[in-house]
DNA sequence: AATGAATGAGATTTCATTCAT
DNA sequence: AATGAATGAAATCTCATTCAT
């Protein structure tokens, strides 16, 4: 956790202008949505001039990528713990939906932001900018923890690819959008519905007999 | 001699020039986004002075309508009898899934851009494009089939909003994430296993003996 | 009055559609300005295509020429006899305000047009457009109307091109600012007024005894 | 250390590029009118990019509302000295009548530029730029100089809108129109022919012998 | 005689970025 | 560390004009 000799420290300062930018820059996106975030939008509910932007990130990319690394670093922290908590990977499952509607809850704008991004920004090679970054960071290893419930008796059969990529659109866009069209949602409650329907959606030892 | 007053009469020519430019439109919006889907690139890959695309359209917001009103009625004529055919709810909810599957299959690029779109173009209000086209003309009723899958004793007793979000984000988040992120993927066996995930989330009569 | 061998005579339909064009770009330009009549607005208006303008015209400077060439001589002909009927300098001078007056309040949209055009449309070298059009021809000789009154004494000794000057202002832009301003102006009053005006201010022998 | 709230502090240098580029505005649209008078032939007359008129003017309006608002400030500033000084209603006039000339001769390109905006210049409304400015603020209250001469006995009773409307143009018209034509022109000798003539045509008690 | 279709030039405006202070 | 000023590229849209039918 040296810095690495070439990049010089960052100051007390400097990490908190940077912060600050951030925070703003996802308040914006958040409200306006991406295409209107504009750095002068941006430096104007930061209550600075749009050079302080250049001088303290590369450019409008290198702005959106620490907010992306910023959002998911602080997602991932907080979900990590709360997973290794639960043996089970049914537990983990209903984890990763209770604790991110709790981390949404309380970062809404982040995540908003972190929504618009994936989908507007995108790199000077015209990929979308949430390529660039490591997919496996964005989002906790959801097939490795199916894959060993398989492996326990656990959980059915199902193909992972497709469970985990449902369980993670359930997260990332199935309840950031309810939580956007309506910000006084109950998202615990809607966590608990999701759950519930993972739980039947992918455990074994059920008999349906219908 | 005249045309009916109010509907303004388009000839063969217009209506050609129309769809080819909102064909041209999709597929720049699927290849580079929204972002980069500027007017001159659609015109430059339909071949066509921007000025043409002008004078067919009032203006991008006009044409970007177009897009989602000509791709949306075919998609909900395409699923409509589909959906019409099954009696049942769970039947109803397969079909919306293998039909969404197929026609996505066939209008990749259609669906792609209405996905972009929705989260990109903003309407002159900063309100998002999409809301001005009626959101039940965008996909089935699903609430109501579940409600009536309810009533009816075949399905169990789920928030039916929340599942509904969560089967329409698996059609329209999951699935189409996952063909942009894989082009050759089986999009009928991605269906399929999506149908037995929400069959057993959704039905009653399961025994659940742990 | 023969058409000149190389100009074909104007077919009697040719002659009726430059007229309708003409008429429906001077409501245009009198009713939304200059610069909101655009070729399309005026098509529109006459309720023809676009192209049928540049059929019958050669650009859209002769559009507007044909515009100030009809004007102007639908004016000047009407005034010429009034102006002839009336022997002396002061007469001739009442009689311009008068019939200014009344060609004005029949055809109003002409003479707003005249005044926009004549601010606004610039032929291509930049010049504005009317100083193409010989001046004498827009108005009556009022100079010389009023070199002849001062030879006979019935007109005091003022400076003939400020004189002559301030009358076409008077009519030009004074009664058609305040027509353009309230339509429902009295405007032969308005012309009388200034007639009094005038015959103070440029009549020899007046003795004002209040 | 705030500025006032709601006036935006302008620094020095702002104030500056401000004043030349609505200078350079002002030369552009007297000499090539208002239709050419595009933001980047202004942007190159004043030696700079088409962008800094961007950065400090809203749009287009707001460049000519602040040419609008420059010009008269300064026009009205200069004329009310000189009309307070004059006691009676018939020196006003010809106070008023001089001061333009001066005025004129010193700032011909702001009132050319002022006539040029006046007739061309329209709002997104299409209405003309210039009736979102006070109309009294544009000329002295000429009407009520008018009136009090009327009551005082001074002035002969004639229809104060009219007269009023015709010294108006006298000067917005008749005087700029011919600065226009002839650049060389005597402007104070023109004031003053007019001043005689308004001075025969508004007085009461004269006994003119040749 | 008329028209629909197409075009290219040009206008305004936005924006990320750079630079001197 | 911060800022005001400036820039050039690009985007959208309008418009007079041309052409084939």
């Amino acid at each position: 956790m040296q810095p690495k000799p070439g990049r010089p420290a960052r100051t007390f300062t400097e990490v908190a202008r940077r912060a600050q930018i951030v925070e703003c820059a996802a308040d914006v996106i958040a409200e306006t949505g991406y295409a209107r975030a504009s750095m002068a939008a941006i430096a104007r509910r930061a209550g600075i001039a749009k050079s302080v932007i250049s001088y303290h990130f590369a450019d409008k990319n290198d702005l959106m990528q620490e907010l992306i690394r910023t959002t998911i670093a602080a997602y991932t922290q907080f979900l990590e713990p709360r997973l290794a908590a639960e043996p089970s990977a049914g537990g983990k499952i209903r984890a990763y939906l209770d604790g991110s509607a709790q981390h949404m809850a309380a970062r809404t704008n982040m995540h908003l932001a972190l929504l618009e991004i994936a989908f507007n920004a995108a790199g000077p090679d015209g990929r979308p900018l949430l390529a660039s970054i490591p997919l496996d960071a964005h989002t906790p290893a959801l097939e490795q923890i199916m894959r060993h419930g398989q492996q326990a008796g656990e959980l059915r059969n199902f193909d992972i690819e497709v469970m985990a990529g449902l369980l993670r659109s359930a997260v990332t866009h199935t309840m950031v959008l309810a939580l956007r069209a309506n910000p006084a949602i109950d998202l615990a409650g809607y966590a608990s519905e999701l759950a519930t329907a993972f739980h039947l959606a992918t455990s074994a030892q059920i008999t349906n007999s219908q």
